[in-house]
RNA sequence: GGCGGCGUACCCAAGUGGUUAAGGGAGAGGUCUGCAAAACCUCGAUGCAGCGGUUCGAAUCCGCUCGCCGCCUCCA
């Protein structure tokens, strides 16, 4: 079976043929960097990291690009308020987003490029849409003239009369139509501004993506994506621009990720009802993270909730500790076992199907459990090479998740590893003594403070838990 | 007002016409263990919001009803 993807444009799955047969190109809109990053963002970055990772796997050369939109209103609005440069702004939370990024085990893009440094392609954009009868200029500020662009709505699926029909907002009368948006802005005082053939201004919002996607991927490319809410405006506007000016399809398959709400309304700044990556971290492992999203399909609305981070950090545990145990026992590593990567490829075709691949590694975690329960200690290592692969293809397999969570546990500062290793001492010789009250009491003690201890074969061993 | 989506076990969540409705978490019983823990085994929806309909056959298609959400405005 081949790679399907739910492609919005079409409405439905289509089967993935890239245009130049192994390789990928593929966009995303990043984020506009004017505060920290939160959660929700971090859902659509999850699902294309996700995305890319899988497009590897299955043997794709990929071009990521992810850009920053670092030209905003909010953005000059943050660096009013605090008396600092937009650049001090803007370079301060793309700095905060690669740190999260990394924090998060996302894979980096090849090129994250900035709206800012592409005013020469933005401008020549919009010259060649001024030259096509697209645009049109009221005093210093361009506007893209909707009604000249015939498929306008085809990827929303909206009709532009109803679109007017049903505008609920002030409408600017310079305009000729209320959907014409602004390609280019007239600079006000105290503005990051650029020259151009229309006067010093600034960019619009969407006609960056234009520039920077045909810039580093050419057009028509693959592959280009976002969050749900990005469909309306700004990659319909983003089609207008790039297909209007260039005559040919902007991009062949849209990818949407789902939104994640809180308490089911969606999680957004102006709802204030988020949690910022940080927050998050502080409390959890990335992987946990990265396992409560794939534990849903991309596309679906998912409801956040830290009792949900809880379940998918057990989760998440359940399949380091069998990493470990087998890690222990394969002394020979052996390639992956083809038939269940084949396996793995047949749900993750299916447009992605994470909890579906999820469900795939779990059945294996538990035979696997049992194999080595049972000590039969051999053949089991290409089915352990083929989880790993598993685990790594969704960004899952982060070398030391079970170190990392002890060191956070260990930071609490409640006891240090030595004083556990005596108290597991103490308890041993309790064992030996056959005291087996004040073996209890020890470990009960460590319990409490949320230490596990297990007898195995190979001696006592404690976790987090 | 227009357009679209969702409602599956205690919780999360796959599945969108056809053998026994994935998987995870929680829970119950069991194996192992000094006892535990972990792991493994077994048990959990005769039913997929409700009601009607189409069909040999529906969670899956159609209609209506109820509940929730999203987009139409900046938004991942």
């Amino acid at each position: 079976m081949a790679l399907k993807i739910f492609n919005t444009l079409a409405n439905e799955k289509e089967p993935f043929t890239p245009l130049v047969p192994g390789k990928v190109r593929m966009y995303v809109c990043g984020v506009t960097v004017y505060d920290s990053a939160h959660i929700g963002h971090a859902r659509s970055f999850f699902t294309f990291d996700v995305i890319y990772r899988y497009l590897k796997f299955a043997g794709f050369e990929v071009d990521y690009v992810r850009n920053f939109t670092d030209v905003d209103d909010k953005i000059i609005k943050k660096a009013n308020d605090e008396g600092v440069s937009c650049d001090a702004v803007t370079s301060r939370y793309i700095e905060e987003f690669a740190q999260d990024g990394a924090s998060l085990g996302w894979l980096p893009p090849a090129s994250e490029p900035r709206a800012t440094a592409h005013m020469a392609e933005i401008i020549a954009i919009i010259e060649k849409l001024e030259a096509k009868g697209l645009a049109y200029q009221v005093d210093g500020d361009m506007y893209y003239a909707v009604s000249g662009f015939a498929d306008y709505g085809k990827l929303s699926r909206k009709k532009i009369d109803e679109l007017e029909a049903g505008a609920r907002v002030e409408v600017d009368q310079r305009k000729r139509s209320p959907l014409d948006f602004a390609l280019w802005k007239a600079s006000k005082p105290g503005e990051p501004t650029w020259e151009s053939p229309w006067g010093p201004g600034r960019p619009g919002w969407h006609i960056e993506c234009s520039a920077m996607s045909t810039k580093y991927l050419g057009q028509p490319f693959d592959i280009h994506g976002g969050g749900r809410d990005l469909i309306f405006p700004h990659h319909e506007n983003e089609i207008a621009q790039s297909e209007g000016a260039y005559g040919q399809p902007l991009a062949r398959y849209w990818i949407h990720a789902g939104f994640l709400n809180i308490n089911q309304e969606k999680m957004s700044k102006s709802l204030g009802n988020f949690f910022t990556i940080r927050d998050i971290l502080s409390e959890f492992d990335a992987v946990a993270l990265r396992h409560f999203f794939l534990a849903s399909h991309y596309r679906n609305p998912l409801d956040f909730s830290k009792d949900g981070l809880d379940e998918a950090s057990r989760a998440a545990d359940r399949i380091f500790d069998t990493i470990e145990r087998l890690a222990k026992a394969v002394k020979t590593p052996a390639p992956p076992d083809a038939g269940l990567l084949d396996s793995f490829r047949q749900e993750m075709d299916d447009d992605f199907n994470s909890p579906r691949a999820l469900a795939l590694i779990f059945d294996e975690v538990r035979g696997l459990n049992k194999l080595l329960d049972e000590k039969k200690a051999k053949g089991f290592e290409a089915r352990y090479g083929a989880l790993r692969a598993m685990c790594d293809a969704l960004g899952l397999l982060q070398e030391g998740y079970l170190e990392r969570k002890k060191q956070r546990w260990l930071k609490k500062g409640i006891l240090t590893e030595s004083a556990i290793g005596a108290l597991i001492g103490q308890r041993n010789q309790a064992r030996q003594a056959k005291n087996w009250p004040e073996a209890d009491r020890i470990r009960d003690e460590l319990n409490r403070q949320g230490v596990a201890i297990e007898d195995t074969p190979e001696g006592t061993i404690w976790k987090v838990r």
